[in-house]
DNA sequence: CGAAGTTCTGGTTGATCTGACCAGAACTAT
DNA sequence: ATAGTTCTGGTCAGATCAACCAGAACTTCG
């Protein structure tokens, strides 16, 4: 390629382009793990030994293999960081790259969400390293000191989960393979911050067809007593969205 | 490497963290960039003098420089392409890093959304290089020759302008800074690809305050007659979302 | 200048959806 | 047994939505 018209105007682009000139970046794909805890929603962070940010709580993450894609590497550091093979939920949701959000070198890291449902999984992946679930409402209300740029990270998770709750099916994934329809609505809660009425819950997830599938079977009662709650399991019509309705107007308390 | 910690001027670094051993990639934003014209929506694509993929269209982007944030580089690819200053609008959507995307080196592209009005800056700013524009329709039918992953940047794209309508005011970015309400809904009905009731459009805007405001004058009109539409300006409201939501059913033809 | 055609703008109406409340059924704990 | 809790279905008023209709305002053609 003998070519060398770098000539235009102003375009300047360079006909060898030899990669060796441009800027090199080490690319990271950093997770925000969520999960239901008691009704709230939880996010895993780990604690940093080394310094920059010693100390300081983070989110797990780790490089990008030239040889693996990027969904392939967020999926690798979520095993490697909690032992759970895959996740109900893995999505990407943004990227970041600020000149000095690493002190140390030139980083671009691409953030995803990840959404699990069995919480004892986590525990047994995490070895020595201080790993905790944290109430995100801790999280985002700056409670805790979080290594680099990993509040907006974790506050650009958390949006993009909301408002992927009303188009998307993400809300099964906080729940298990089968589940009551209390569970489900719980989920839609503790994420919206609103309280929803379990009658006109139900209508609208098992009145048309799709949404939940009846198993026959009936979940225990809770330590509270009360009638045993159906339970479902997840239809085929989350893939093309949500039936629920953030509402914008209530009068019940939150 | 001997050493467990190595001093440097900033603190001690990591045991085992030696930033030059880990991959090294290129990253660039690659900026879609969407326009209205004769009430299509059209990308904008230039075509590829060199190899790789030397003569098919593709989306202009460039490199990232370590100074400069990911939006800043977005931003200022757009002006070089275009010409153009500042978008109306312009979002970070997706990341790509799938390893084989780019046969020359590891790149990692962010891909970023930006919205035009005024296409004739367009055209002065694309210099000797093919610049065009193409219908969207065309792109995404696979009609148009695409290099590297471009096809699925721009179809991510399209599908995120597509939600973004109902729940942001990206609407009013493809329309000028005054604009009629037929305008305004042209640009729904063309990106989602649905007929829209004239008068209802009309309520759903202007029955509650804060989505459009009257300017008091009037657009000529158009080549066919008719009565001249008012002239409206954006109002504050759209920051929060938008008020016409996508229909799910419509008798009425597309 | 008048008629026809086009677009804008407001009105109406019936269907559908939403939010709120009520009550009985089913189960647990005391 | 009885009280307490949760699940489950019913009802109902108000809000929202989709569709249609008609007059107003303007341009173009004859």
């Amino acid at each position: 390629m003998a070519t060398n018209t770098t000539r235009t105007a102003r375009g300047v682009k360079p006909a060898g382009y030899d990669p060796s000139q441009y800027p090199a970046f080490a690319v990271t794909v950093d997770v925000v793990i969520l999960t239901m805890v008691d009704g709230e929603l939880h996010v895993l962070l780990i604690k940093r030994a080394q310094d920059p940010f010693g100390g300081m709580w983070a989110i797990p993450g780790g490089f990008k293999l030239p040889t693996e894609t990027l969904d392939a590497a967020a999926s690798r550091e979520l095993a490697e960081e909690t032992g759970v093979d895959a996740a109900s939920l893995l999505a990407q949701f943004g990227a970041y790259g600020d000149p000095e959000r690493d002190p140390r070198m030139n980083v671009v890291t691409v953030g995803y969400v990840a959404v699990l449902r069995d919480v004892g999984a986590i525990e047994a992946g995490s070895d020595a390293a201080e790993a905790e679930l944290h109430p995100v409402h801790d999280v985002l209300a700056g409670r805790i000191e979080l290594a680099f740029d990993h509040l907006r990270i974790i506050g650009d998770a958390i949006a993009r989960v909301r408002t992927d709750l009303e188009v998307t099916g993400i809300a099964t994934a906080f729940v298990g393979p089968t589940f009551t329809l209390a569970e489900l609505r719980a989920v839609y809660e503790a994420v919206w911050g609103v309280q929803l009425d379990s009658a006109n819950f139900r209508r609208s997830v098992a009145s048309e067809q799709g949404w939940v599938i009846p198993t026959g079977r009936r979940a225990p009662s809770g330590a509270a007593g009360g009638k045993p709650a159906e339970l479902f399991k997840a239809g085929a019509a989350w893939k093309q969205g949500g039936p629920i309705r953030r509402p914008r107007s209530t009068k019940r308390g939150a």
